[in-house]
RNA sequence: GCGGUCGUGGUGAAGUUGGUUAACACUCUGGAUUGUGGCUCCAGCAUUCGUGGGUUCGAGUCCCAUCGAUCGCCCCA
């Protein structure tokens, strides 16, 4: 038998690494809560077809999904999305009232080459509201994601923004693109040559070509937006300017997934140590997505963040709060476990008390020394005289102070002496 | 999917042009006159160098494969 590990681009979380990850996630959940979401989960696979649908040329649908079933016929989720759409629509979610707001914390999967703050199972953590399209819905949406990031201490971020436009000017555009490219296709290097069939706008984005003069003349959004959304996209931009969220427009921006219309946004990291993946979260609004899944005509606008690029970045920025665990107290057992030392140990956590005992056969000085590393408040000795007499010592380790207690008194004695240092 | 770099214990790592017992530090375990620690001192802890194969009298050190990490491309969170 080989050495087993775990699989190419995906990792095992415990201990502090698992600690910091809950505390954004339970950050994350309080916060969407205060802008009045709901948390889903959704099944990690699904049909295919939730998935990739119609016309879908983005490279996480068709090159980059996980396929599962002898037939072929599941995946698991490249992306939140498009599980929580088929779930709002089957479940009817739409006969609240609107907007009907959900948040999610959720692993995804994606076969990429593995890299700095990309991995195959990896954390998004997004929201999704649903309902009539409104400006200012685009604009708090936005709002939440930004002022979390800053909410965790991060500094060096970007927001950039964008409007595609309705659908039909989405596809018009992008023909026109494939039309003028393709009249100039020597020009392009050989990147953008292919991406003239898979994704035209991408060329747009292209830092070869940046300088070159056909990219320069290519056809703007603005002439295939009607004016609708023009304004549209201006309302929401006004909306950001009142929440005092720095943001650069950003033409060329385009994101990966098919399904967005009018408002695009990502908001990325300005820090070296993000490295290539600088895209801390994205997210637009689609219009399109619940009526693929036989739902009625309702819009829908959302971002989901990468929880692993979260931390990387809080990391480099040093605003993790490395919270220092600590326990009530800890029950040193000098009887070699007599059945007293785990009774007394049960009725203080009974009683709420975050307790540890020595179980093991060791010297006093052994047991102190575990007393030091789990950071114990207090400390409970037990000897054969204490066993006898139905007591406790109990000595408070900040003070040095230490007493003789009755059993029947202790969870109030210790009370008291943890109770003290939480005060000062 | 393509290209570059790398892979030594729980951790950080040293290991010369291949040559007997794989440095050092932290952590951990035990001890320093038998009920009071966090300091100090002493001792111990990798049959083995990601894995498999090859070259050689001899390989952590060379070659091949494979797995993984990392950086860039691509893509995206």
């Amino acid at each position: 038998m080989p050495k087993l590990q775990s699989i190419k681009g995906a990792y095992d979380l415990f201990g502090s690494n698992l600690n910091k990850f809950n505390q954004v996630k339970a950050l994350f959940r309080q916060y969407c809560e205060n802008y009045g979401y709901h948390e889903i989960e959704t099944p990690v696979f699904e049909d295919l077809r939730v998935f990739k649908r119609e016309g879908d040329t983005s490279d996480m649908v068709n090159k980059e999904m996980y396929v599962l079933g002898n037939d072929h016929k599941m995946g698991l989720r490249p992306e939140g999305t498009a599980g929580i759409i088929r779930a709002y629509v089957e479940h009817k979610m739409y006969v609240n009232e609107a907007p009907y707001k959900l948040f999610y914390a959720e692993k995804m999967y994606r076969k990429e080459r593995p890299q700095k703050g990309r991995q195959r199972e990896f954390t998004q953590i997004g929201v999704e509201n649903l309902g009539p399209k409104k400006a200012i819905i685009d604009a708090e949406t936005i709002a939440l994601g930004y002022y979390f990031i800053k909410l965790l201490g991060l500094n060096d971020i970007e927001v950039l923004i964008n409007t595609l436009g309705d659908y039909e000017s989405r596809k018009n555009y992008t023909e026109a693109l494939k039309a003028y490219f393709g009249h100039n296709i020597e020009c392009l290097c050989d990147d953008c040559k292919k991406r003239l069939h898979t994704n035209p706008l991408r060329i747009l984005d292209c830092k070869v070509d940046n300088q070159n003069d056909v990219l320069q003349k290519a056809p703007k959004i603005d002439e295939y937006l009607t004016a609708e959304a023009k304004n549209y996209f201006k309302e929401v931009l006004s909306y950001l300017d009142i929440l005092e969220i720095p943001y650069k427009v950003e033409q060329r921006l385009v994101r990966g997934l098919d399904y967005y219309t009018d408002t695009v946004f990502e908001v990325v990291s300005t820090n070296d140590a993000s490295g290539a993946q600088s895209t801390l979260f994205g997210g637009g609004r689609y219009d399109n997505l619940v009526e693929y899944f036989e739902g009625p005509a309702t819009s829908g606008i959302g971002f989901a963040m990468g929880l692993e690029r979260l931390l990387i970045l809080m990391e480099a920025e040093g605003v993790i709060s490395e919270d220092t665990e600590e326990i009530d107290t800890y029950i040193i057992d000098l009887t070699n476990s007599n059945p007293y030392v785990l009774k007394v140990a049960s009725i203080l956590r009974n009683n709420g008390f975050k307790v540890e005992l020595n179980v093991y056969d060791r010297k006093l000085k052994a047991q102190f020394k575990s007393v030091a590393r789990l950071n114990a408040k207090t400390v409970i000795i037990i000897g054969e005289d204490e066993i006898k007499e139905a007591t406790v010592m109990l000595k408070n380790i900040e003070t040095q102070e230490q007493i003789k207690v009755n059993l029947d008194e202790l969870v109030d004695k210790l009370e008291e002496m943890v109770g003290n240092d939480i005060d000062e």
